[in-house]
DNA sequence: CGTGTTATTGAGTTGTATCAATCCCAGTGG
DNA sequence: CCACTGGGATTGATACAACTCAATAACACG
C-alpha cells in the first residue's frame, strides 16, 4: 500500500495522531510514467509524496522560461501551489508512485494534531531554507559555482560513495539542469567539460557523473562548510 | 509593550494556548537604530517579529556579494537561519522595534499548541511561495521584469492609494534593490530611468515612487493576474 | 553652505545567451 | 547483432544584456 506509506511519514515516530485516519480518506495515489505531468486540481494546492521515483517542481513564466524550483527524490513531500503570479507543475522525471493530498483540506483535518502540525513546518522551514540558498545561488553566483553548487547537493540527496569519490546517476537532463540554475543547456554542458578538464568530475553516458574531488567542488561552490542535517533529511519537503 | 504585541501575533483571534506565557518567556525586546545588524545568537535560528521599522534579510555570499532575501515591515515574522551554507543577517533598514524569539526553544515550547504550530506554517508557506517567486524572478526575467516585479510587489505591501495611483517611500537604497533582484546598482537606476521615461513611474528625491501604470507594470512583470491574498497577508512571515 | 554619501549617466568589457553545426547515445526494428 | 534514427549533448562563432570602471550630479546632513 503506497497510501500507508505515505500516511506513515506524517508519524513522528511515537505514535499517530487521530487525524491520521482522516488523511487517508484525503489521499489518492498515483502512478506517472516518465516525463508525464502529474494531474493536480487546479488552482488548489497540493501536498505530494514521492513513494517512488524521481519529479521536478516547474514555476511557469512562460513558454521557453521555466525555472526548475526542486527535484524530489523517493520519500520527498512537495507543497506545490495552486495559485501565485505563476503556475507550477510537477513533472516525473522516470516513472513515479505518488500519493497526493488536498493541502488545504489536509490542513484543515490536522489543524487539532500537534505532532502532525511540527513535521509539516519542520520539512516547510528545510524547503524555504533550500529556497533560499538557490536565490543566492542564482542571484550571485557565476556559473562554474553555480554548476558545483548542484552537484554538492546532488551529492547529498542522491550520492553513492564510491571509496573517497561518489557516484551520480542524475535522473535529469542537461536541460533540467539548466533551468534549476537560471542557465542554459550550453552553459551547463560547457560548464561539465570544464570540470572535466579540471579532473573535478568524470562522466559516463549522458547521466552518471563521479565525483572526483568533493573538497574541491564544495569550495568551487563557495560553501562556508559543510551543509547541515537539515539539508540531507530523509523527511525532507521540496529539495531543490 | 513591544513584546505583548508580539505575542499576540500568535494568537489565531480564537483564543492563546496554554504556551503564550511560556513564549513571553523566551521573548527579547530590541531597539535598532538604522542601518544596524541585528545581534541574534550565532548558529541558532531565530524568529523576528518586527513591532515596527523595516529590515532586510541578508544571504552572505562573500564581501561584496550579498543576496537580500527578503525585505520586511512592521508586522512580518521574519526566520533568521542560524546554520546553513551561508550566513544570514538581519539589517535594519530604518529605526526598528524588534521581538526575538530564539526558535528552536520556541518550537519546543510550543510543540503542543496545534494553534500556534498552524501559525507558523501558515507562514512558512507563504514565505516559500514567495521565495519560489524571487528564484523564478532571478533566474528567468531580465532586468526590467525584475523591477517591475519588484514595485509590484512592494505596492502591495507598503504602496499608498492616491486615486488610481500608488505612492511608494521605499526604505531601502539601490544597492539593496539591486542585491534583491541579483543586479546592479547601476542596473536599478538605469532601469527606473527607463520605468520614468515610459512613464510608468514618477520619481521624487531618492525615496518616492508614484506608480503611474499599475496594469503596465504588472504586465511588464510577467504576472499571470492579480496576486492573491496570501502575497500581501498581514501576517506575513518573510516578505520578498 | 559645504561635505560626504548615494544616485545617475556614459563608455567599454565580459559572461552568458543565442544561433548553428556536428556528435553521441539510447531505443527500435530489421 | 547491428544499422538506423531521433532527441539530447557537445562544441564553436557571434551577439547582447548586464557588469565594471569612471566621472558627474543630486541629495541629505550638519
Amino acid at each position: 500500500m503506497t497510501q500507508a506509506a505515505s500516511l506513515s511519514q506524517f508519524r513522528t515516530g511515537v505514535a499517530g495522531g487521530p487525524s491520521l485516519a482522516a488523511c487517508a480518506a484525503l489521499a489518492q495515489s498515483l502512478r506517472l510514467g516518465a516525463g508525464e505531468i502529474a494531474p493536480l486540481p487546479r488552482g488548489k494546492s497540493a501536498l505530494v509524496h514521492i513513494v517512488s521515483g524521481a519529479a521536478k517542481l516547474v514555476a511557469q513564466a512562460a513558454a521557453e522560461r521555466e525555472q526548475v524550483t526542486a527535484f524530489n527524490f523517493a520519500g520527498d513531500l512537495v507543497l506545490v501551489p495552486g495559485s501565485g503570479p505563476h503556475a507550477y507543475v510537477l513533472h516525473s522525471l522516470v516513472e513515479c508512485e505518488l500519493t497526493v493530498f488536498p493541502y488545504e483540506a489536509l490542513r484543515e483535518v490536522v489543524a487539532d494534531d500537534p505532532a502532525i502540525l511540527a513535521r509539516l513546518l519542520d520539512n516547510c522551514d528545510a524547503a524555504l531554507g533550500r529556497c533560499r540558498e538557490k536565490a543566492l545561488m542564482i542571484g550571485r553566483k557565476t556559473a562554474s559555482e553555480r554548476m558545483a553548487g548542484f552537484l554538492v547537493m546532488m551529492a547529498a540527496r542522491i550520492g553513492v560513495p564510491h571509496g573517497d569519490m561518489t557516484l551520480l546517476d542524475l535522473p535529469m537532463s542537461r536541460r533540467d539542469i539548466g533551468d534549476s540554475l537560471g542557465l542554459t543547456i550550453e552553459t551547463i554542458s560547457r560548464q561539465f567539460s570544464l570540470l572535466r578538464d579540471d579532473h573535478m568530475i568524470a562522466t559516463e553516458g549522458r547521466s552518471k557523473v563521479m565525483l572526483l574531488d568533493f573538497a574541491g567542488l564544495r569550495a568551487r561552490a563557495g560553501h562556508l562548510a559543510e551543509a547541515p542535517a537539515a539539508f540531507s533529511s530523509e523527511f525532507a519537503l521540496d529539495q531543490c
